[in-house]
DNA sequence: CAGCATCCTACAGGATACTG
DNA sequence: CAGTATCCTGTAGGATGCTG
């Protein structure tokens, strides 16, 4: 198989440790990232709304990840001046768009996913 | 959450530790994985060959990462027993088929990287 | 050549408590 | 409500040296 022009594997910028897919692979590669991405696809979400909807994240964390996803531009956030303060969070469209590559991992996660479990349990017997 | 019956997303399961997803991205996730899928996808390499491709692994990390790769049936290892000795590592066919998914993720990131430095740069003066 | 054994450190992530 | 401020720990990843 040695050429297959065209593929994102054969630009060979993988090696480089500023590749973008790197980039990418850090950001959702972490805990948090990915499931907040797909709370916020339905909508926009409040800090305790996300909160709930994950689960068991401390605050520190879940701050964060909306941090840095803001800082992406993959999220906006929107602070209203009332007491008690109101934060919504919002996937902006480039966040939006997120979600296909996202999805296509998924897809193929929980269609693998017994191969996988498979291989691992057989392993782990030898 | 609403219900958009379909797509990967309203599944709910990423909230799941044990979630197929989350399995994935924890595997894909970490630092040298998705390279040395990529490297073996034209071929069978060498454990020194795969070092090379690498460039700056320690040997340990890279033999925990194909560990890891051939403990979920991703990889094939083949020992010769000769000497010197002599290593062959292989994608399986489905290792092979998470290319398609991890190419998903390096298009969005070929395509939107410059929108995600933009952001970063613009939120960082501010 | 293809690794194992050992030691080490940075940092992601978490627990807890407090506040504008 | 939506966070900060602190403190703490597990572990991924690395550096170095040795061996069948």
């Amino acid at each position: 198989m040695v050429t297959e022009q065209g593929s994102a594997f054969e630009r060979g910028k993988l090696t480089d440790p500023d590749c973008p897919t790197r980039l990418v692979l850090d950001r959702i590669g972490d805990k948090w990232t990915v499931l907040v991405v797909t709370l916020l696809a339905d909508g926009p979400l409040r800090f305790t709304q996300l909160r709930a909807g994950i689960g068991g994240v401390a605050p520190k964390v879940l701050t964060q990840t909306l941090r840095a996803l803001e800082r992406d531009g993959l999220v906006t956030r929107t602070a209203y001046p009332e007491i008690p303060p109101k934060v919504i969070y919002e996937l902006t469209e480039l966040g939006h768009s997120l979600r296909a590559p996202v999805a296509a991992i998924a897809d193929w996660s929980e269609r693998n996913v017994n191969r996988i479990l498979a291989a691992r349990t057989a392993h782990d017997q030898a």
